[in-house]
DNA sequence: ATAGTTAGTTCGTGTAACTCGAAGTCAATC
DNA sequence: GATTGACTTCGAGTTACACGAACTAACTAT
């Protein structure tokens, strides 16, 4: 099964110019069809997934050639430690960021409950004149993606 | 209370230039010392607080402006039915991003179970030599943040 | 008193990861 | 045979910071 730019790009919600980038910097391999257009195919579909999924973990697109790099050595049981290792590593950041997206919601979650006591007027207008205030406060962090 | 640049910026994690960043373009409030300092009290905390939520759901800086001057507008039933949309939307936009956060750490945990098969020994090396590989494939999505 | 350190200031340029437009190619269609 | 559509490369633009340079003002050590 192949796919052509934008069927690949729709596949993943990205834009062409997205793949295309990609494609260019060589972090996502691509075959080409005699008017030399991109072809993509199962290959390229698993290397988008793993691209995916580092960025999710917050990686740099830096990281991600360091790890595209790496996974084109041999497969011996070093290189096998070293891959490992930083799939340890951006599995951590993996759960740092859910924990922060679990954050996030609960503090949307009580912005919604908060507006719809006061639209409801359940409680009068002027109960909360500040409109972004929180219990819990000084735990909201993690914004920062560094290594 | 109040806070210096350095003590604000630690306390949410980022630097002192996005710190500074954010207040140069008016999205952060802060008072000036007799040095003409940045001095940071509850009121920025608050606002700091909402920016990292807003940007936790994937909003632009120009949506985070637009919030700001919404919120300066007088609070009548019509704006805070404003305010009340624009955080429905940020709060949908907060689940996406959690639902995809979990299927990230759903795919590194597999990716570590993996690994530790190989390196264990428990299968032997050459039962997968497609590095990046998953079952439930052309479901990861939701990677660009547009509105 | 002079020198150095610390913590800030403004201003302007640099960077990452796209994002987009211009100009062109090629095959299919009206 | 002109238009349409989906692609190509190349180079420039954009966002959200990141950072260095040059400066200032207060403290501190010699």
């Amino acid at each position: 099964m192949t796919y052509s730019l934008k069927q690949f790009a729709a596949m993943f919600h990205v834009t062409e110019y997205t793949i295309r980038y990609y494609t260019d910097i060589n972090i996502l391999p691509c075959e080409r069809d005699g008017q030399n257009r991109r072809v993509f195919n199962e290959k390229s579909l698993n290397w988008m997934q793993g691209i995916t999924c580092l960025k999710g973990c917050g990686a740099s697109i830096d990281d991600i050639k360091e790890y595209c790099k790496l996974c084109k050595l041999p497969e011996s049981h070093e290189n096998m430690q070293k891959w490992y290792q930083i799939i340890l590593h951006q599995r951590k950041r993996a759960y740092q960021q859910l924990s922060e997206a679990k954050a996030t919601v609960d503090y949307m979650d009580h912005k919604v409950q908060h507006y719809k006591q006061i639209l409801n007027g359940t409680i009068p207008d002027d109960s909360n004149p500040q409109k972004w205030t929180r219990e819990n406060r000084p735990t909201m962090h993690l914004t920062n993606n560094k290594k």
